[in-house]
DNA sequence: ATTAGTAGTAAACAAAAGGTTAGTGGTAAC
DNA sequence: GTTACCACTAACCTTTTGTTTACTACTAAT
């Protein structure tokens, strides 16, 4: 047993200091949806940015240097003719599973929303 | 029974619009952080921004023009001397309670992990 | 009489995020 | 022999986001 608030934060200081810690990780433009384009199996640098509609190579190419900072994704180097970069997502990506759940349906509900109210 | 793809977005084109849908209401650095504190009862201006630290009054007051126009936030008028403006959150906006649940509590085991890590 | 609180807004500016274009050096297909 | 793919990166520019300061016009406390 411990003490310390840990688990729940119903109150509204530990609630904003734990949805900030996640947003300064997680947050952003692009973060997110890298991570579900390599959820699904991607692993190349040029089919991410398929899959990722919009995305330029400078911003994704950064954001995959952070996203392995911060331990959702190993860069895999095959030196091989051509060079090919292999894009793995982590173990420690999926414990964002219930985040990416709630959001998308969350979005789901949104958009269903919007189109009865037109 | 409908056969569009609605509930569950297990692929990842499905996940990657409705993840695009919400992040482009609720995204940003600030939007679910005024909701967070507006969860708690907070409603006046200068107490929202108390509340949710180092928010300028200027982006609090864009952000909650937003929130208004998206259907979180009522804005209430109390013409009297001196005026007193409340804020309130609608009940559109608890659809977002489980978003910020798994959001917090996301945070807070990633903290823990970091501390671990040292 | 000074200070602080009430809810903001305007202006001017700085910083952060993102987009565009062009290019590397090699291979492989048409 | 031209085009396209591979995995990026540098340079430059635009857009978005945010900060600071000053100001409104009135009230209540010290």
């Amino acid at each position: 047993m411990d003490s310390t608030i840990v688990a729940r934060p119903r109150d509204c200081a530990g609630m904003l200091t734990a949805i900030g810690d996640s947003l300064y990780v997680i947050g952003g433009k692009w973060k997110l949806r890298v991570i579900v384009a390599l959820r699904e199996g991607n692993k190349r640098f040029n089919e991410i940015q398929r899959t990722v509609d919009g995305i330029s190579a400078r911003v994704l190419s950064s954001e995959l240097k952070e996203l392995e900072m911060n331990g959702f994704v190993k860069r895999i180097v095959h030196a091989q003719t051509p060079v090919v970069v292999e894009y793995q997502i982590t173990e420690y990506a999926d414990t964002l599973g219930e985040v990416l759940r709630t959001l998308a349906e969350w979005g789901i509900m949104h958009r269903s929303k919007i189109r009865k109210e037109r």
